[in-house]
DNA sequence: GGTGCCATGTAAGGGGTTACATGATTTT
DNA sequence: AAAATCATGTAACCCCTTACATGGCACC
């Protein structure tokens, strides 16, 4: 489980956040790359503090709800550079568009294409979103020490995976509606249909990165 | 819930299948995008044929234990292509690799370092499972029936996006590995250390990468 | 007058992981 | 002799999501 240490990642950063600032956080900085709901980091903050990882302050405000803020203590620094030095597991992957289209041989060429269109709309409106919160932040950081900091060479490279993973998405979903588009008669299974072999000659047409994949299982 | 869809689609494919015979699937084949276990498959199997989804048979066998073998049903195959038709959701993203690396400016230059090595690792040996993987699998697929079809499409293009990610993976783990080892100094608090600004100018001599990003905020 | 923001939580239920249980055969 | 494969499951636990609960203030 990483959420406590995303939890105490922002606060080694930011000290006195609330449980409701961390979302906020979650929401948009993170968003990129993790992502959980108020009810799980409530919990988590109370169970973090019993174990002294963090400790609580509540501050009374008029015209808002009171609120309690928190402060990473040493054993709670020390726990997060433990597991940023730990060895790290092989990634499980859970890909929901991927297992989609993996299984996009079941409906019609054009319902194909129409669910690739929105898988590359939902990417895009991401790709979008993760550009204007890195400007934002980084432009505010800017402002208050323009001086290159470690934090800082991390929020980038981060970032830059992020932006790229989106615009690779946008792209794989482009090359996808292609190649559906090229060989839409494949999905109508009539009598006297000619085949297609698969083999190098008989994928001339087809596109390039196609053909390379199909090219490696031919010795 | 994705697991129940994932059963149906291998069943679509697959008539006769044990719960046994899709965990492995699940390991091999589907492993670049859906990981499960053989607890959560049974019960789930055993879901599916209330709801009339699948049909099971007990295939006894001799010298090994018997096993319930699947087959999907029309109701399934109903159940299946509306999942496959409906909208999308927003993907839920939770990549560790990039959480750590958020955070890794709490730890030395060095261990940070050592742990993007570590990432590249892990990404590398995916990246080789899953050649290997598709390599068969295809090999296997074109003894058996040489035409090409819609399933053939999807595999290679999912496919695609996976050895892509790794490949994308491993040199974003290159890249982030650079730069550290040239911002190595930023990690050293030491009292008299000059300050690098963030600007065009005082960036000239980092990634290219990273001063476009860079470059994107200033106006 | 309704929606949204601020702020903290609980409760219920579903999803997912690890451990436990069994036991014969095959491979190292 | 030990480990892996085949094969199906249950149980306990943790993680995660959705819904519920409360209530004042600001904005449209």
């Amino acid at each position: 489980m990483s959420l406590k240490y995303g939890i105490l990642g922002f606060l080694s950063e930011w000290p006195g956040a609330s449980g409701y600032d961390l979302k906020k956080e979650f929401d948009t900085f993170m968003n990129p790359f993790w992502h959980t709901h108020l009810s799980q980091i409530y919990p988590e903050l109370n169970h973090l503090e019993e174990e002294g990882y963090v400790h609580s302050e509540i501050i009374e405000q008029t015209a808002k709800p009171d609120k309690k803020i928190y402060t990473i203590t040493e054993k709670g620094k020390t726990f997060l550079r433990n597991w940023l030095s730990s060895s790290p597991e092989s990634p499980k992957i859970k890909e929901a568009f991927l297992m989609r289209t993996f299984f996009l041989d079941n409906v019609t060429a054009n319902e194909a294409i129409f669910q690739l269109q929105l898988y590359k709309k939902r990417r895009e409106d991401r790709l979008k979103a993760m550009k204007k919160t890195l400007k934002e932040r980084l432009t505010q950081i800017k402002n208050e020490n323009a001086a290159l900091t470690p934090r800082i060479l991390m929020i980038v490279s981060v970032y830059k995976k992020g932006l790229d993973e989106e615009k690779r998405f946008i792209r794989w979903c482009e090359d996808t509606i292609k190649l559906v588009q090229h060989y839409k008669d494949l999905w109508k299974k009539e009598e006297n249909q000619e085949e297609i072999l698969i083999s190098h000659d008989s994928l001339e047409d087809a596109p390039k990165w196609f053909q390379e994949i199909i090219d490696e299982i031919e010795d």
